[in-house]
DNA sequence: GATAATAGTTAGCCAAGGCTAAATTGTTTG
DNA sequence: CAAACAATTTAGCCTTGGCTAACTATTATC
Protein backbone atom coordinates (compact mmCIF):
# COMPACT_ATOMS: atom_id res chain seq x y z
CA UNK A 1 0.00 0.00 0.00
CA UNK A 2 0.92 3.44 -0.69
CA UNK A 3 3.35 3.41 -3.42
CA UNK A 4 3.97 7.62 -2.53
CA UNK A 5 7.26 6.86 -1.33
CA UNK A 6 8.86 4.37 -3.75
CA UNK A 7 7.39 6.75 -6.56
CA UNK A 8 9.11 9.50 -5.12
CA UNK A 9 12.65 7.70 -4.31
CA UNK A 10 14.41 8.48 -7.56
CA UNK A 11 12.79 12.01 -7.64
CA UNK A 12 14.24 15.44 -6.66
CA UNK A 13 14.87 16.63 -3.21
CA UNK A 14 18.89 16.14 -2.95
CA UNK A 15 21.03 14.38 -0.45
CA UNK A 16 19.97 16.82 2.80
CA UNK A 17 22.33 15.38 5.15
CA UNK A 18 21.91 11.46 6.16
CA UNK A 19 19.10 9.81 4.07
CA UNK A 20 16.21 8.17 5.31
CA UNK A 21 16.62 4.54 6.61
CA UNK A 22 14.49 1.92 4.46
CA UNK A 23 10.43 1.65 5.94
CA UNK A 24 10.88 -1.64 7.34
CA UNK A 25 14.05 -0.63 9.43
CA UNK A 26 12.43 2.80 10.44
CA UNK A 27 9.27 1.04 11.39
CA UNK A 28 11.61 -1.72 13.68
CA UNK A 29 13.67 1.55 15.11
CA UNK A 30 9.88 2.80 16.57
CA UNK A 31 8.50 -0.59 17.49
CA UNK A 32 10.97 -1.42 19.51
CA UNK A 33 10.79 1.52 21.42
CA UNK A 34 7.08 1.05 21.92
CA UNK A 35 7.91 -2.35 23.71
CA UNK A 36 10.57 -1.06 25.70
CA UNK A 37 8.18 1.22 27.07
CA UNK A 38 5.46 -1.45 27.77
CA UNK A 39 8.23 -3.39 30.02
CA UNK A 40 9.93 -0.19 31.38
CA UNK A 41 7.96 0.70 34.50
CA UNK A 42 7.59 -2.78 35.39
CA UNK A 43 11.22 -3.04 35.33
CA UNK A 44 11.56 -0.26 37.42
CA UNK A 45 9.18 -1.72 39.92
CA UNK A 46 10.81 -4.86 40.16
CA UNK A 47 14.25 -3.50 40.27
CA UNK A 48 13.21 -1.14 43.21
CA UNK A 49 11.57 -3.95 45.07
CA UNK A 50 14.53 -6.17 44.67
CA UNK A 51 16.64 -3.08 46.60
CA UNK A 52 14.19 -2.30 48.89
CA UNK A 53 14.56 -5.73 50.15
CA UNK A 54 18.60 -5.94 49.83
CA UNK A 55 19.27 -2.67 51.38
CA UNK A 56 16.57 -2.88 53.78
CA UNK A 57 14.99 -6.05 54.42
CA UNK A 58 11.61 -5.27 53.08
CA UNK A 59 9.84 -3.48 50.32
CA UNK A 60 6.71 -1.25 51.45
CA UNK A 61 4.09 0.51 49.49
CA UNK A 62 4.80 4.06 51.11
CA UNK A 63 8.83 4.11 50.37
CA UNK A 64 8.06 2.89 47.08
CA UNK A 65 5.71 6.23 46.45
CA UNK A 66 8.02 7.94 48.04
CA UNK A 67 11.25 7.00 45.82
CA UNK A 68 9.17 7.00 42.75
CA UNK A 69 7.43 10.22 43.62
CA UNK A 70 4.25 9.15 43.33
CA UNK A 71 1.15 8.29 45.06
CA UNK A 72 -0.05 5.64 47.00
CA UNK A 73 -3.07 4.91 45.25
CA UNK A 74 -0.67 4.93 42.45
CA UNK A 75 0.99 2.08 43.83
CA UNK A 76 -1.47 -0.04 44.76
CA UNK A 77 -2.77 -0.47 41.71
CA UNK A 78 0.54 -1.35 40.32
CA UNK A 79 1.24 -4.16 42.60
CA UNK A 80 -1.75 -5.21 41.73
CA UNK A 81 -0.67 -5.73 38.23
CA UNK A 82 2.77 -7.29 39.30
CA UNK A 83 0.99 -9.61 41.27
CA UNK A 84 -1.81 -10.95 38.57
CA UNK A 85 1.60 -10.71 36.18
CA UNK A 86 3.42 -13.55 38.75
CA UNK A 87 6.44 -11.08 39.33
CA UNK A 88 5.02 -10.21 43.22
CA UNK A 89 3.35 -11.57 45.71
CA UNK A 90 1.61 -9.56 48.61
CA UNK A 91 -0.80 -10.16 51.55
CA UNK A 92 -3.47 -6.91 51.85
CA UNK A 93 -1.68 -4.48 54.22
CA UNK A 94 1.42 -6.22 54.30
CA UNK A 95 4.86 -5.86 52.90
CA UNK A 96 5.73 -7.09 49.47
CA UNK A 97 7.67 -10.09 48.02
CA UNK A 98 9.46 -11.10 44.65
CA UNK A 99 8.27 -14.47 43.04
CA UNK A 100 11.15 -16.26 41.77
CA UNK A 101 10.57 -14.34 38.42
CA UNK A 102 10.71 -11.26 40.02
CA UNK A 103 13.90 -11.98 41.79
CA UNK A 104 14.95 -12.90 38.32
CA UNK A 105 14.02 -9.83 36.63
CA UNK A 106 15.15 -7.42 39.50
CA UNK A 107 18.55 -9.10 39.49
CA UNK A 108 18.63 -8.65 35.60
CA UNK A 109 17.55 -4.89 35.32
CA UNK A 110 19.94 -4.19 38.02
CA UNK A 111 22.86 -5.78 36.47
CA UNK A 112 22.07 -3.78 33.26
CA UNK A 113 21.21 -0.56 35.38
CA UNK A 114 24.95 -1.06 36.94
CA UNK A 115 26.46 -1.36 33.73
CA UNK A 116 24.73 1.56 31.89
CA UNK A 117 25.16 3.79 35.17
CA UNK A 118 29.33 2.74 35.26
CA UNK A 119 29.78 3.36 31.86
CA UNK A 120 28.17 6.76 31.95
CA UNK A 121 30.66 7.72 34.86
CA UNK A 122 33.64 6.32 33.17
CA UNK A 123 32.55 8.60 30.38
CA UNK A 124 33.34 11.48 32.26
CA UNK A 125 29.43 12.35 33.01
CA UNK A 126 28.98 13.89 36.23
CA UNK A 127 27.31 11.10 39.41
CA UNK A 128 24.16 12.88 39.75
CA UNK A 129 23.40 13.65 36.12
CA UNK A 130 24.67 10.10 35.20
CA UNK A 131 21.98 8.19 37.64
CA UNK A 132 19.45 10.42 35.84
CA UNK A 133 20.45 9.52 32.60
CA UNK A 134 21.42 5.99 33.30
CA UNK A 135 17.26 5.68 34.36
CA UNK A 136 15.93 6.32 31.00
CA UNK A 137 18.48 5.04 29.09
CA UNK A 138 18.56 1.67 30.56
CA UNK A 139 15.74 0.11 29.10
CA UNK A 140 16.79 1.09 25.67
CA UNK A 141 20.03 -0.57 25.75
CA UNK A 142 20.46 -3.76 23.52
CA UNK A 143 22.32 -6.52 24.56
CA UNK A 144 25.16 -5.79 22.01
CA UNK A 145 25.68 -2.14 23.18
CA UNK A 146 25.64 -3.62 26.80
CA UNK A 147 28.29 -5.65 26.21
CA UNK A 148 30.61 -3.10 24.25
CA UNK A 149 29.89 -0.76 27.47
CA UNK A 150 31.04 -2.90 30.26
CA UNK A 151 34.16 -4.00 28.19
CA UNK A 152 34.62 0.00 27.64
CA UNK A 153 34.35 0.70 31.54
CA UNK A 154 36.72 -2.20 32.37
CA UNK A 155 38.61 -0.83 29.87
CA UNK A 156 38.95 2.54 31.73
CA UNK A 157 39.13 1.16 35.28
CA UNK A 158 42.26 -0.80 35.02
CA UNK B 1 5.97 11.37 55.85
CA UNK B 2 7.04 8.13 56.44
CA UNK B 3 9.54 7.85 58.77
CA UNK B 4 10.24 4.32 58.18
CA UNK B 5 13.39 4.96 55.68
CA UNK B 6 14.88 7.08 58.30
CA UNK B 7 14.24 4.39 61.48
CA UNK B 8 15.66 1.83 58.86
CA UNK B 9 18.74 3.85 58.01
CA UNK B 10 21.22 2.87 60.90
CA UNK B 11 19.97 -0.42 61.29
CA UNK B 12 21.23 -4.25 59.91
CA UNK B 13 20.69 -5.24 56.16
CA UNK B 14 24.83 -4.91 55.42
CA UNK B 15 26.17 -2.57 51.92
CA UNK B 16 24.49 -5.29 49.39
CA UNK B 17 26.07 -3.54 47.07
CA UNK B 18 26.12 -0.43 45.91
CA UNK B 19 23.90 2.13 48.34
CA UNK B 20 20.42 3.74 47.40
CA UNK B 21 20.30 6.84 46.62
CA UNK B 22 18.73 9.12 48.95
CA UNK B 23 15.15 9.52 48.33
CA UNK B 24 15.08 13.35 46.88
CA UNK B 25 17.67 12.22 44.51
CA UNK B 26 16.10 8.87 43.53
CA UNK B 27 12.34 10.44 43.20
CA UNK B 28 14.18 12.81 40.58
CA UNK B 29 15.29 10.02 38.38
CA UNK B 30 12.00 8.82 37.83
CA UNK B 31 10.63 11.97 37.76
CA UNK B 32 12.69 12.84 35.01
CA UNK B 33 12.10 9.78 33.18
CA UNK B 34 8.28 11.09 33.38
CA UNK B 35 8.94 13.88 31.99
CA UNK B 36 10.96 12.31 28.95
CA UNK B 37 7.27 10.00 27.79
CA UNK B 38 5.66 12.86 27.73
CA UNK B 39 7.46 14.88 25.18
CA UNK B 40 8.99 11.05 23.63
CA UNK B 41 6.44 10.61 21.03
CA UNK B 42 6.12 14.16 19.98
CA UNK B 43 10.03 14.46 19.24
CA UNK B 44 8.92 11.69 17.45
CA UNK B 45 6.54 12.92 15.39
CA UNK B 46 7.81 16.34 14.77
CA UNK B 47 11.70 15.23 13.95
CA UNK B 48 10.35 12.73 11.23
CA UNK B 49 7.75 15.03 9.68
CA UNK B 50 10.56 17.36 9.14
CA UNK B 51 12.70 14.28 7.80
CA UNK B 52 10.13 13.66 5.32
CA UNK B 53 10.15 17.54 3.97
CA UNK B 54 13.70 17.62 3.93
CA UNK B 55 13.76 14.30 1.99
CA UNK B 56 10.56 14.17 0.24
CA UNK B 57 9.39 17.46 -0.22
CA UNK B 58 6.47 16.76 1.70
CA UNK B 59 5.19 14.76 4.74
CA UNK B 60 1.70 12.82 4.49
CA UNK B 61 0.10 11.13 7.21
CA UNK B 62 0.31 7.60 5.06
CA UNK B 63 4.00 7.91 5.25
CA UNK B 64 4.01 8.55 8.89
CA UNK B 65 1.43 5.89 9.37
CA UNK B 66 4.29 3.38 7.11
CA UNK B 67 7.38 4.55 8.93
CA UNK B 68 6.18 4.29 12.65
CA UNK B 69 4.17 1.20 11.83
CA UNK B 70 0.83 2.37 13.45
CA UNK B 71 -2.26 2.74 11.94
CA UNK B 72 -3.83 5.57 10.00
CA UNK B 73 -6.51 6.87 12.48
CA UNK B 74 -3.25 6.86 15.41
CA UNK B 75 -1.49 9.26 13.26
CA UNK B 76 -4.95 11.37 12.26
CA UNK B 77 -5.33 12.19 15.86
CA UNK B 78 -1.37 12.65 16.62
CA UNK B 79 -1.43 15.34 13.98
CA UNK B 80 -4.63 17.07 16.20
CA UNK B 81 -2.35 17.11 19.06
CA UNK B 82 0.57 18.59 17.45
CA UNK B 83 -1.55 21.37 15.81
CA UNK B 84 -3.35 22.32 19.18
CA UNK B 85 -0.02 22.23 20.05
CA UNK B 86 1.41 24.97 17.68
CA UNK B 87 3.87 22.65 16.18
CA UNK B 88 2.08 21.64 12.77
CA UNK B 89 -0.26 23.16 10.21
CA UNK B 90 -2.36 21.52 8.10
CA UNK B 91 -5.72 21.42 5.95
CA UNK B 92 -7.86 18.75 6.08
CA UNK B 93 -6.55 15.88 3.38
CA UNK B 94 -3.56 17.82 2.60
CA UNK B 95 0.01 17.32 3.73
CA UNK B 96 1.67 18.79 6.38
CA UNK B 97 3.75 21.22 7.09
CA UNK B 98 5.78 22.59 10.78
CA UNK B 99 5.32 25.84 12.47
CA UNK B 100 8.35 27.83 13.37
CA UNK B 101 8.30 26.43 16.78
CA UNK B 102 8.01 22.90 15.16
CA UNK B 103 10.93 23.39 12.74
CA UNK B 104 12.92 24.33 16.05
CA UNK B 105 12.03 20.84 17.60
CA UNK B 106 12.60 19.23 14.30
CA UNK B 107 16.63 20.59 14.23
CA UNK B 108 17.29 20.30 18.38
CA UNK B 109 15.58 16.51 17.70
CA UNK B 110 17.31 15.64 14.57
CA UNK B 111 20.63 17.05 16.23
CA UNK B 112 20.48 15.06 19.01
CA UNK B 113 19.31 12.34 17.52
CA UNK B 114 22.07 12.58 15.18
CA UNK B 115 24.98 12.57 18.51
CA UNK B 116 23.53 9.56 19.96
CA UNK B 117 23.56 7.31 16.82
CA UNK B 118 27.30 8.55 16.00
CA UNK B 119 28.40 8.03 19.24
CA UNK B 120 27.20 4.46 19.30
CA UNK B 121 28.94 3.93 15.98
CA UNK B 122 31.97 5.28 17.03
CA UNK B 123 31.59 2.93 20.33
CA UNK B 124 31.64 0.10 18.06
CA UNK B 125 28.10 -0.58 17.77
CA UNK B 126 26.93 -2.19 14.93
CA UNK B 127 24.76 0.53 12.51
CA UNK B 128 20.98 -1.52 12.91
CA UNK B 129 21.24 -1.78 16.73
CA UNK B 130 22.83 1.50 16.92
CA UNK B 131 19.63 3.03 14.82
CA UNK B 132 17.45 0.66 17.48
CA UNK B 133 19.08 1.78 20.44
CA UNK B 134 19.58 5.64 19.65
CA UNK B 135 15.56 5.70 18.48
CA UNK B 136 14.75 5.28 22.26
CA UNK B 137 17.72 6.70 23.79
CA UNK B 138 17.91 10.01 22.43
CA UNK B 139 14.59 10.85 24.90
CA UNK B 140 17.28 9.87 28.05
CA UNK B 141 20.43 11.78 27.09
CA UNK B 142 21.10 15.13 29.30
CA UNK B 143 23.00 17.98 27.75
CA UNK B 144 26.00 17.59 30.19
CA UNK B 145 25.89 13.46 28.62
CA UNK B 146 25.09 15.10 24.95
CA UNK B 147 28.13 16.88 24.92
CA UNK B 148 30.44 13.89 26.04
CA UNK B 149 29.20 11.87 23.21
CA UNK B 150 29.89 14.53 20.73
CA UNK B 151 33.65 15.02 22.07
CA UNK B 152 34.23 11.65 22.42
CA UNK B 153 32.92 10.55 18.57
CA UNK B 154 35.17 13.80 16.97
CA UNK B 155 38.45 12.42 18.86
CA UNK B 156 37.81 8.77 17.91
CA UNK B 157 37.48 9.89 14.23
CA UNK B 158 40.22 12.73 13.36
C1' DG C 1 -6.63 -0.55 75.79
C1' DA C 2 -8.54 3.68 73.48
C1' DT C 3 -7.13 7.00 70.42
C1' DA C 4 -4.17 9.12 67.14
C1' DA C 5 -1.12 8.60 63.45
C1' DT C 6 0.46 5.99 59.64
C1' DA C 7 -0.12 2.79 55.92
C1' DG C 8 -2.83 0.56 52.41
C1' DT C 9 -6.96 0.01 49.56
C1' DT C 10 -10.84 1.22 46.73
C1' DA C 11 -13.70 4.02 43.70
C1' DG C 12 -13.94 7.06 40.26
C1' DC C 13 -11.85 10.49 37.37
C1' DC C 14 -8.61 11.87 33.45
C1' DA C 15 -5.22 12.02 29.38
C1' DA C 16 -2.32 9.55 26.22
C1' DG C 17 -1.74 6.40 22.70
C1' DG C 18 -3.00 2.33 20.61
C1' DC C 19 -6.80 -0.21 17.66
C1' DT C 20 -10.97 -1.35 14.07
C1' DA C 21 -14.77 -0.10 11.31
C1' DA C 22 -17.27 3.21 8.78
C1' DA C 23 -17.67 7.59 6.43
C1' DT C 24 -15.57 11.10 3.62
C1' DT C 25 -12.50 13.29 0.40
C1' DG C 26 -9.06 13.26 -3.31
C1' DT C 27 -6.82 11.04 -7.31
C1' DT C 28 -6.31 7.90 -11.14
C1' DT C 29 -7.92 5.51 -14.82
C1' DG C 30 -11.04 3.08 -18.15
C1' DC D 1 -16.47 11.82 -16.47
C1' DA D 2 -17.73 7.90 -13.70
C1' DA D 3 -15.96 4.37 -11.12
C1' DA D 4 -12.46 2.50 -8.53
C1' DC D 5 -8.83 3.17 -5.56
C1' DA D 6 -6.12 5.56 -2.10
C1' DA D 7 -5.80 8.69 1.65
C1' DT D 8 -7.79 10.90 5.53
C1' DT D 9 -10.94 11.56 9.15
C1' DT D 10 -14.25 10.30 12.69
C1' DA D 11 -16.48 7.46 16.14
C1' DG D 12 -16.04 4.41 19.56
C1' DC D 13 -13.41 1.03 22.05
C1' DC D 14 -9.39 -0.48 25.13
C1' DT D 15 -5.21 -0.38 28.36
C1' DT D 16 -1.86 2.11 30.98
C1' DG D 17 -0.54 5.09 34.42
C1' DG D 18 -1.36 9.11 36.70
C1' DC D 19 -4.49 11.69 40.32
C1' DT D 20 -7.86 12.81 44.67
C1' DA D 21 -11.05 11.57 48.15
C1' DA D 22 -12.99 8.40 51.17
C1' DC D 23 -12.55 4.27 53.64
C1' DT D 24 -10.16 0.48 56.24
C1' DA D 25 -6.44 -1.67 58.63
C1' DT D 26 -2.24 -1.58 61.35
C1' DT D 27 0.86 0.44 64.58
C1' DA D 28 2.30 3.71 68.08
C1' DT D 29 1.37 6.48 72.02
C1' DC D 30 -0.61 7.89 76.08
MN1 LIG E 1 16.63 0.69 36.82
MN1 LIG F 1 14.61 2.80 34.70
MN1 LIG G 1 14.46 10.56 17.04
MN1 LIG H 1 13.01 8.58 19.37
Amino acid sequence: MSDHEQLRTATSHGQSGDALPPVEQHAKQYETVRYAHETELIEDYVELIGDLIRHRGEARAADIANRMAVSQATVSKMIRRLNELGLVTSKPYRSLFLTEEGQAMAETSRARHNVVLHFLRALGVDDSTARIDAEGMEHHVSDETLAIMQRFTEQRQS
